[in-house]
DNA sequence: GATGGAACTTGCGTTGGATCAAACAGGCGC
DNA sequence: GCGCCTGTTTGATCCAACGCAAGTTCCATC
């Protein structure tokens, strides 16, 4: 570990309230990773041998179902923790993790983690709290899939992009890494077709630009209203 | 607590390699409360004070969406625990749980979860499992409604509510608490209407036999075939 | 045993998106 | 610079499921 990863890596959530001394024992028994686009950091059924930590790069977690059918389930961003099947219990990982652009990774022997979470007791509490938000995104998901249509979902869906790993240009909110429209499709639970006509008539309306791989959020209030629009019924 | 208590509450997953000393120092703490049918255990937005565990009966988890929507997330069963959210670094509940059934639940001060957690590792362990598990489900739930149409759905929630509340009678098995057609269109991302439909077409084909609030599946395995079917298409 | 309400059934018209199909870029290797 | 592959656009068609509406059955209560 090079001593600057370490000033990076003392700001990240994860490590919050931890002390710098425990904070070194922990990182230097990890070993640093660079993923190219493209290539996987983990799979689906796989033993769940290494537990890892996102420095840099964007990861999409995939889960594919035996019909053939793929859905991503999230994207992680730098200081994320990853495949931490060990932590909740499980042998094997739940899904594959896919780089979506090139990636650093710091990853660590998952036998280590019951060390940790007794030894650093910040460390478990912070990985728990990121749990118990990914159990209520997934609940969020559930609730978006059965009472919202195509076009809020996807609305919402390049929101939380944009919240997520946002960058801001000159003509807008920049989603910060390569995304093509099956993507999208895939984490909406629809087709690139109708997410490409989204897109398109987003387009001519100047909500957003967008090209191959590329999607830049112009107005992003206008999108907000978009994603509001008819939910209401009650 | 009554003696006799113990005794069953021993054998629930959640205490599984627990001592039975500590067992005792546990369920000590905790008071032990009966919920009528229909009456909330606790509610979505409310400061989360208590921790529980279910004994006897049967709850839904339902959150409602600013829309006013409500979605059912899950049924908790006798030996579960719900309302953790301390445990996962909330200070509020993420939803409403109700009970579908006259229920019995032990309750234990959310403060009490720290202690527990350092002191009896086992159970943080079990409980980390479970919430591990219930977010695979989560996930699952999202690539169900991704992937797979409103019978596949309803087909696979009866099977779920069958695996996890079945009781064997001699017409079939039986979903052993009331549960209406909107009940499973809240679960299932659909209406109620659809359900009905789908009920009764598998009424006439002999799968399944139906009345107000009750459902009996004749005949899992064509339930299973019903719930499979289609999905395919890669 | 009459009354009222909740749960359920069923028919019909409508429609949001999927599916099918074909053509059109943009980038990369040679 | 030329072709190829991958990603994208756009049109046409179709159908599963929703929304609406009317009617029925069951249960609780007085």
């Amino acid at each position: 570990m090079a001593s600057l990863d370490r000033s990076l890596i003392a700001g990240l959530s994860v490590f919050e309230g931890i002390a710098v001394a425990d904070l070194d024992r922990i990182v230097g028994q990890a070993r640093s990773i660079r993923i190219a686009r493209g290539q996987s950091v983990f799979e689906q059924e796989q033993e769940a041998r290494s537990f890892f930590l996102l420095l840099d790069g964007h990861v999409r977690v995939v889960k594919s179902t035996p019909a053939g059918h793929e859905v991503t389930v999230r994207y992680i961003g730098p200081g994320e923790l990853m495949g931490i099947a060990g932590a909740l219990g499980r042998t094997t990982y739940p899904a594959n993790a896919l780089a979506a652009a090139d990636c650093v990774v710091l990853a660590w022997p998952s036998h280590l983690w019951p060390t940790f979470a007794t030894s650093f007791p910040s460390l478990s509490a912070n990985t728990y709290r990121m749990v118990g938000s990914r159990l209520q995104d997934a609940h969020t998901r559930v609730i978006e899939m059965s009472t919202e249509q195509v076009e809020q979902r996807v609305a919402n869906a390049l929101l939380k992009l944009v919240k997520q790993s946002g960058k801001k240009i000159e003509e807008g909110i920049l989603i910060d890494f390569p995304i093509s429209r099956q993507d999208i499709a895939e984490m909406t639970g629809t087709t690139l077709h109708t997410v490409s006509r989204l897109l398109s008539a987003w387009e001519d309306q100047g909500l957003v630009k967008s090209g191959r791989q590329r999607v830049v959020v112009v107005e992003p209030h206008r999108l907000v209203v978009v994603a509001e629009a008819r939910g209401s019924k009650s």
